[in-house]
DNA sequence: ACAATGACATAAG
DNA sequence: GCTTATGCCATTG
């Protein structure tokens, strides 16, 4: 049984490049509904020599984190733009043209399988 | 067991 | 647009 988090990282993994995912659409598919907040706790853990790309994972309006290193520069947009992700003049990935699709039922379901997750 | 925390989401004013 | 308030959930102290 994988834990919270080896989930939310696992589907991470999942997110093509050059696209982006919201916290609420990890959420719904590691979990129910509304454990976005988890999500974001559960990057937040991830260890910085992760292979996992969450600077692929975004709010719901397309907001990169505000973390920056000691230069002021921030990670996630920099490694987005390595991406080809465009952000706009606010710094937000403009989601309708980079948000990924998600998964099929289907997918979704082979996981929770996999994960032994009662719905 | 309980309260606090968090890189969120949604609805309401 | 904005600011609150409320719901949500796993982890940690």
């Amino acid at each position: 049984m994988l834990s919270f988090f080896e989930r939310v990282y696992h589907v991470v993994c999942l997110i093509p490049r050059g696209q982006v995912a919201t916290y609420g659409q990890i959420a719904a598919i590691v979990s129910h509904r509304g454990a976005a907040r988890t999500v974001g706790w559960a990057l937040h853990a991830i260890p910085e020599d992760s292979e996992t790309p969450w600077h692929r994972v975004v709010s719901a309006q397309g907001n990169v984190t505000p973390f920056v290193d000691e230069r002021g520069v921030n990670i996630q947009q920099l490694l987005l733009e390595e991406e080809g992700v465009d952000l706009n003049s606010q710094g937000q990935v403009e989601l309708t043209k980079h948000q990924w699709e998600g998964l099929a039922r289907t997918e979704i379901d082979a996981l929770r399988r996999q994960w032994q997750l009662m719905p």
